[in-house]
RNA sequence: GGAUCCAUAGCUCAGUUGGUUAGAGCGCGUCAUUGACAUUGACGAGGUCAGUGGUUCGAGUCCACUUGGGUCCACCA
């Protein structure tokens, strides 16, 4: 054995051969209980950041069960990401001095479908080079056509269950974009909005937005309020800078008497409160902002100008004409932003897709209360209880062209709507929406429609999945859907535990981002440290579910921890050199142990076995911080500092058989942890198995 | 405005049913070693476990409050 380990050449070489062995796949143990994980689909539109990195718990958990004898899959795929990838496609065309405009719908699906492809070999490499155990030959993407196929199948279950409608409702819509979102791709930002105290008639009311009053359809003031309550369902005249106009005004409980003068104008077609109060009281919808974030005619002289400018424009007017009693100027509001660009969201109207939540979301909340679907750490039970609570309707439908299309056709004749699996209904008069699916309502999908469309008897067999290991920051936007959806689908549960890991930070504990030039790719790291020790690195000295900050000098102690377990096996071998012989492995402690005449021996053993056992049970509660710790401990403090400087001075054979043994024993340990450095010594030892990774987990 | 988490050695962090002198990595000090170890080993310094009060025979660990930091959620015009 070379003095020093060499990971560069030994990962790919290892990867390659378990591949093409097929130890990935489940059938390397027929008859084993099943167990899987479904990896959670990176988008596949550039390439992994190092939080990624983190699905090596995963690894840990598929590569311990398949030891166990478990028929261990571990199912790997990617997510087309709609929003997500068309965002960075139109950046990539924007630098090229395009723009998605230049495109029809159907070449730029095409565009971006080229550009997913080559991100996809990326991504794959990555996750091979961190050395998962994925099974490739079920390998899936989110826009596979079988895949789209049981989308569009349970799209259609749905309507039919009357679970989907159609409805015209305020979306947040970035006009920039061009497309609306669900309220959870909203991000809220606080922002210097002057409020306008504005007069109304004999009235005063105060608001951010003078430049819906266009669109205001009414005057809401709270029922019990003794100041305006002899106004509440009277019209008033008010005077305008278009002129004059009257408003009725209706008592409303949403009305807080204390904000501004307690008067509030109402604008149904902007404003999500006011929609609402609209509704219960019949005020018609005037829309006045356009698609494109300008004012459009009902706004007069001022149509064309965007709704910045118009504000200007108009608050100038209104100030000229008196309609204006003060200004708060340092009056200070949140403001929804596109949490892609950042642009001030528009509550517009516009006719969507919307999926009844309320059912789903009692079954789901059911379903983890019951603890079917079993969440750790278990903090994040609570944020996701408390989510599902406060869920409201989910808008599904997305204005872009990258993603699954909405199976949806309108009759042109009779406006009425059909809905297919996916097929064009016969005759001319139909005509399929244009709009695609949010991203979420297919990955939420994802159990099940990955199994039911991998090999045949796949999804009876691993379905429920025992495990579902992502970061927690997608806990709303996946995990919660998943549970809806698949429990809906299927009647089961998609998976029986959920795991959460932590937020992989910079150095300086700062969340890395594009923006900030702060991201590190595996790949580097891989390369210098080897995958072993960033894997190592990752799980050591981090509790399961916190966030960590990526740490070089973490990643250096495992780097050398990989190089003294690997000396352990140069000091074996040069003992057997010595001795002129190979000393043989006994994989029954029993046997050792009743085989032994040595007391310390006997101790030895024992001490394995306890490592063996605390090692197993840490695993089994998830607690791998605290397995790679003890192996660490074990490995380093007591087998070598002391074990083995203690064996040096030993000439009885039965004691090296005893040393050898142990030390396979901890290369089996820690094969979940660091699969490659284990790998290698394996190999390189006297009388070693076809592969440790298919060696069976120690037992006591 | 709600919810939630964190505050433990110089730094980064472990410490899951409350139980003997509170741990690791890195860093630091002294000595040894280059015949497994591109190094390693031995020994050592270093903590009123944020603060206050409480429950308990016993609290870093449970409860309340305070202070400082983070995250998430929310339709305040």
């Amino acid at each position: 054995m070379d003095k020093v380990y060499n990971h560069k050449e030994a990962e790919d070489k290892h990867y390659k051969t378990w591949e093409e062995k097929g130890y990935f796949k489940p059938e390397i143990n027929p008859d084993g209980k099943p167990y899987c994980i479904i990896l959670p689909p990176p988008n596949a539109n550039g390439d992994l950041h190092f939080g990624h990195a983190m699905f090596t718990v995963e690894d840990i958990l598929i590569r311990y069960h398949r030891m166990k004898g478990d028929a261990a899959l571990w199912l790997p795929g990617t997510d087309h990401a709609g929003i997500e990838t068309q965002f960075v496609f139109e950046k990539k065309l924007q630098s090229e001095g395009q723009s998605r405009f230049d495109y029809s719908q159907e070449e730029l699906y095409q565009m971006i479908w080229d550009f997913v492809k080559q991100s996809h070999g990326k991504i794959q490499n990555q996750l091979k080079k961190l050395g998962y155990s994925l099974d490739w030959s079920r390998e899936k993407f989110t826009l596979d056509p079988e895949i789209q196929k049981l989308v569009y199948k349970t799209f259609k279950k749905m309507y039919e269950d009357g679970l989907i409608y159609r409805a015209h409702k305020l979306v947040n819509y970035c006009t920039r974009d061009g497309t609306s979102f669900s309220d959870l791709e909203v991000i809220h930002e606080e922002r210097n909005s002057p409020l306008y105290y504005i007069r109304y008639g004999p009235l005063v009311l105060a608001t951010t937005r003078p430049e819906t009053k266009f669109g205001d359809t009414g005057v809401a003031v709270n029922p019990n309020d003794e100041r305006y309550k002899q106004y509440i369902g009277k019209e008033i005249e008010i005077e305008t800078v278009l002129g004059k106009a009257s408003m009725k005004v209706v008592g409303d409980e949403a009305v807080d008497p204390e904000f501004g003068t307690g008067v509030v104008k109402v604008t149904p077609a902007h404003d999500f409160t006011d929609f609402e109060i609209g509704k219960r009281h019949d005020l018609p919808l005037k829309q006045v902002i356009g698609y494109d974030g300008k004012m459009n005619d009902h706004a007069g002289r001022f149509e064309g100008l965007y709704v910045k400018q118009a504000r200007a424009a108009i608050v100038e007017e209104m100030k000229e004409k008196n309609l204006i009693e003060k200004v708060d100027e340092g009056y200070m509001n949140r403001v929804g932003l596109c949490y892609k660009c950042k642009t001030i969201l528009e509550p517009l109207p516009l006719e969507q897709w919307f999926v009844k939540v309320d059912s789903l979301r009692n079954e789901a909340i059911r379903v983890i209360k019951e603890k079917k679907v079993k969440i750790h750490p278990q903090v994040f039970e609570t944020h996701c209880l408390q989510w599902l609570e406060n869920l409201r309707d989910w808008n599904i439908s997305r204005q872009i062209v990258w993603g699954m299309r909405i199976p949806a056709w309108k009759n042109k004749a009779t406006g009425e709507w059909m809905v297919t699996e996916g097929d064009s209904p016969e005759g001319m008069e139909w005509e399929q929406d244009t709009d695609t699916f949010d991203t979420w309502f297919s990955s939420g999908q994802w159990p099940f429609v990955t199994l039911k469309t991998s090999k045949d008897g796949d999804f009876e067999k691993f379905y429920p999945t025992a495990v579902l290991e992502t970061a927690y920051d997608i806990l709303r936007a996946w995990v919660s859907r998943m549970v809806m959806l698949g429990t809906y689908v299927t009647g089961e549960v998609p998976f029986r535990n959920v795991l959460f890991h932590g937020i992989v930070n910079d150095p300086y504990g700062k969340k890395m981002s594009k923006s900030k030039g702060n991201v590190v790719n595996p790949l580097e790291l891989i390369e210098q440290y080897g995958a072993d020790a960033v894997r190592f690195a990752l799980v050591y000295g981090n509790a399961t579910g916190n966030d960590q900050s990526l740490s070089y000098p973490k990643l250096d102690a495992a780097r050398k921890f990989t190089n003294k377990l690997w000396n352990m096996a140069r000091f074996i071998e040069m003992a057997e050199k010595d001795a002129n012989q190979e000393f043989g492995v006994n994989n029954s402690l029993r046997d050792l142990k009743e085989g032994t005449k040595l007391k310390e021996n006997y101790e030895w053993i024992e001490k394995a076995q306890n490592l063996i056992d605390e090692v197993t049970k840490y695993i089994d509660s998830y607690q791998f911080n605290l397995a790679a710790e003890r192996l660490y401990e074990f490995s380093w403090h007591e087998f070598a500092d002391i074990y083995i400087e203690d064996i040096k001075r030993s000439t009885e054979n039965e004691s090296w058989v005893v040393l050898k043994s142990i030390y396979v024993i901890l290369l089996k340990l820690l094969h979940p942890f660091m699969p490659f450095v284990t790998e290698e010594i394996y190999q390189k030892m006297s009388g070693h198995g076809e592969s440790i990774m298919i060696e069976k987990w120690p037992s006591i």
